[in-house]
DNA sequence: CGTCGCGTTGATTTTGCTCAAGATGGGTGG
DNA sequence: CCACCCATCTTGAGCAAAATCAACGCGACG
């Protein structure tokens, strides 16, 4: 694990509000969005109590695929992936998380995937233990987790039918639909939209090679559905269309 | 829904066991598999009082994708599949399940993916809201489902990575091996292994054509992996080999 | 005995992969 | 400040794995 464990709790200091002073926590930026939000702010102080902020660089490897899960994390800030391996390097990534997302919403005694920050990024970390203790003393907190890994699961689903059924054109046109959703859940703009992983991720997230990923982008913004000079910054000229594409009509 | 409510509670007679006399659901011969199993005597009684039996034959229709999400049912016989559809006919099968398997597991307002019989199957059928009330109230009910929804999470992160990276000879080897697995884990014979779907549900669960899996069975079969003259019992010659293939080695 | 659903096998096509060669652009050092 | 460098991205040409299209075998069932 790289990136230092540091002590303290605010991203930026705390504003004058009614919630401050309990917990430097109640003024976090993504509280609403990630676990916390469903807290009390009694239960806020204990929970955020057993948090310790890490933050880690692009690149920067958080955990490995099957090694003990002694932690769980809330992501505060950037992006990382979540990716399997197969023995002659084929990589799946399983998901991309942004603040608010938890990592451990699967308790199981390994990790079941590698993770890896693609932009720099700030987590909360917490003993897996902890949690588990926490969890059965506040109610909120194990209803909230439960919540969570319901969203996953319909999520991975709806992930099983891009990659078992729709093809290259209809994936990409899935995923900047996706990213542009989950950008607005977090009270960001979803267009433009932002695209901070490479093509390679991108391939490896949709079950495609970056070739594949870069020939299909362009043939969107050929066509017109999709706008931008950058890479890693998306236009959305027609959100309808690109939406039917998704859901392939 | 098709297959007749039918009220009672045991599959066969309850033998006489300790057990007996508290709840016809104690001599449930798939209780230890299923969310039951986690539950004491008394919270079984409980449990089982809001359960209804239901029976379906094959290719009876459970739930469909998209409706609210009134029901959750526990497998207690038989086969299922959940699957979710494009809109021009492509299909996607997410997931068998068997007995002891739990439908509902991802708490949803509407059911995430479509539900039909494979085999002639029996469930036990719960209200959702119901099932709501006693979670609070069981502490252990809530934690099973916890706990298989991490391995429902597990599972399907290993999905991704074969429908994404694996080969079609790859992915029939691990589907072949996860039946065998999943039959060990419910008490039966893991080998030869009982494959209770088609030849289409198969392809449509592994993300490949009909054909494409029946010329992966024969080709499996020429190179002596795997044995058996029936389609729907593969005894599997070399599960070493055949792990290998699965693993990608 | 014929039909129908399912599975197998063969021939051909297609989508996306592989291999290869540039373009682009951000970062670094002279 | 500019030139270079290296990552990343793009584009092209040929190829291969699996899809599609098509025919046929086989057992179940009426």
């Amino acid at each position: 694990m790289s990136g230092a464990p540091q002590k303290g709790s605010t991203l930026k200091p705390a504003l004058p509000k009614s919630d401050a002073g309990v917990h430097p926590c109640a003024a976090c930026e993504v509280r609403e969005h990630a676990v916390c939000g469903a807290l009390t702010l009694p239960e806020l102080a204990k929970f955020g109590g057993a948090m310790k902020h890490i933050s880690l660089e692009a690149g920067d490897h958080l955990v490995d695929e099957g090694e003990s899960e002694t932690h769980v994390f809330s992501v505060t800030a950037g992006c990382l992936k979540c990716f399997k391996l197969l023995p002659d390097g084929r990589r799946q990534v399983v998901g991309f998380v942004f603040p608010g997302d938890f990592l451990g919403l699967a308790k199981a005694d390994a990790y079941t995937s590698s993770v890896e920050a693609v932009t720099t990024a700030t987590l909360c970390r917490m003993d897996r233990r902890e949690l588990e203790k926490m969890s059965t003393s506040i109610p909120n907190l194990d209803k909230r987790l439960h919540e969570m890994a319901s969203e996953a699961l319909a999520e991975l689903q709806g992930q099983l039918l891009l990659l078992g059924r729709k093809t290259a054109h209809e994936r990409v046109a899935t995923f900047l639909t996706m990213l542009s959703r989950r950008a607005e859940e977090r009270g960001l703009p979803g267009n433009p939209v932002d695209v901070p992983m490479s093509r390679d991720d991108i391939g490896d997230f949709l079950g495609l090679t970056t070739e594949t990923v870069s020939r299909t982008f362009s043939r969107l913004r050929k066509d017109g559905l999709i706008g931008g000079d950058k890479d890693r910054r998306v236009e959305i000229l027609d959100e309808d269309g690109l939406t039917d594409i998704a859901d392939g009509f």
